[in-house]
DNA sequence: TGACATAACAGACAAATGTCTGTTTTATGG
DNA sequence: CCATAAAACAGACATTTGTCTGTTATGTCA
């Protein structure tokens, strides 16, 4: 390869680098060398150590395609979520497509259990919920009053907001148009599957 | 290893895979082979190819680390969004934080220039926009009607419905409290941004 | 011009990694 | 019991990949 002014290559190279990883597949020393035509590995390795040394890369000894951008790792941890569809009695079962939709999120915890669901229905249009929104539900087995959950109730799953009063549960939408549910003994079943952390909606 | 019944082990080699996978670094058959204390290499790489056979797993011969999701690469890609925080005079600049936020989102076109901005303000609440919802933005220079939008007006940005009457652009806020905003000849400059494609809210 | 720094090259070795052949163990069904 | 299939093991070889030592080329500055 002809020389190049300092550092000009090697920003390139960062460039390369960055895309590889972002696309899932972290280069090689030799990947590198031959995407820039380096005749000798040497020069490739040359500029990867240099990034690491600068602290645009990161990178562990020894161990191939190890090469990272030092910003993930630190960040949040993303996860796959599975898109559940139907609810089939008493039980959230995925929606068995082949292969079963999945999104991205980032999160606090790696060990939350997620799930994401598509709102339907309106009772929760204040609290700026719409039909064919998507939320992403942590699954937990209680909740504080106040937060968004997606309880059972019967058959169906809904989102509502939880309350608490007088050691009561009471499940609240946020539309005039519709009336709280209020579990009672001896009354349709009632669980909770999880509370609300991210709405999404697609407008595209 | 002890023997464990048709497939179980396979299963949790899937898990782990695909863990290792999501988290940024695929495995090579002996991380495989370690991890579930095989005592040979064959014992993993035996798993790991029935996956591939059964398509669980995608990977390409002789290369390391090449396992796969084989939902990737098909499905939709994910590319990593920055997020703007700041407005300032006439041109949307980086917040530069050190490093800059970024976000995950997928897409339907790779070469789509996205950006993420936090809405201030209840202009657009009865679109189910709240003031902290996070925007996604599809960089272009026009629009069609009945479009949300991220416009420039002065040096404000601000997220309406985009309209064309007459030949004339309007931008509505979803909000009675608010005003429309027509630009004229003469009054303050204004571009538009892109369009809003997305919508979320963190509900933590 | 010469000293110096960086870029690029050449060739090699060692470790990591993918792959292969064959054997032994374990569960299952006739 | 035997036949069969799958799981697990043993040991090896070939390729890929990381790493090293030393050399040559190119640009910069005094």
């Amino acid at each position: 390869m002809a020389y190049t002014s300092p550092g000009k290559t090697r920003e390139k190279i960062y460039d390369f680098v960055r895309e590889c990883i972002l696309s899932g597949t972290p280069p090689t020393t030799r990947d590198v060398q031959r995407a820039f035509g380096f005749r000798a590995v040497q020069s490739a390795r040359q500029h990867l150590e240099k990034l690491v040394f600068e602290g645009k890369l990161a990178k562990v000894d020894g161990r191939s395609r190890s090469y990272r951008l030092p910003e993930f790792g630190k960040a949040s941890p993303t996860q796959l979520i599975p898109m559940l569809g139907r609810v089939q009695a008493g039980e959230l079962t995925e929606a068995m497509e082949d292969p079963p939709e999945y999104i991205m999120a980032q999160t606090r915890f790696d060990d939350d259990e997620l799930f994401a669901l598509t709102v339907e229905g309106e009772s929760m249009l204040h609290a700026g919920i719409l039909p064919g929104d998507m939320v992403i539900v942590r699954r937990q087995p209680t909740a504080s009053s106040g937060d968004i959950v997606v309880a059972l109730v019967g058959d169906e799953a809904t989102v509502k907001r939880y309350r608490e009063r007088d050691g009561r549960v009471e499940l609240h939408p946020e539309n005039e148009a519709f009336d709280p549910i209020i579990p009672r003994e001896g009354g349709a079943p009632f669980s909770l599957l999880g509370k609300v952390i991210e709405i999404r909606r697609s407008v595209e």
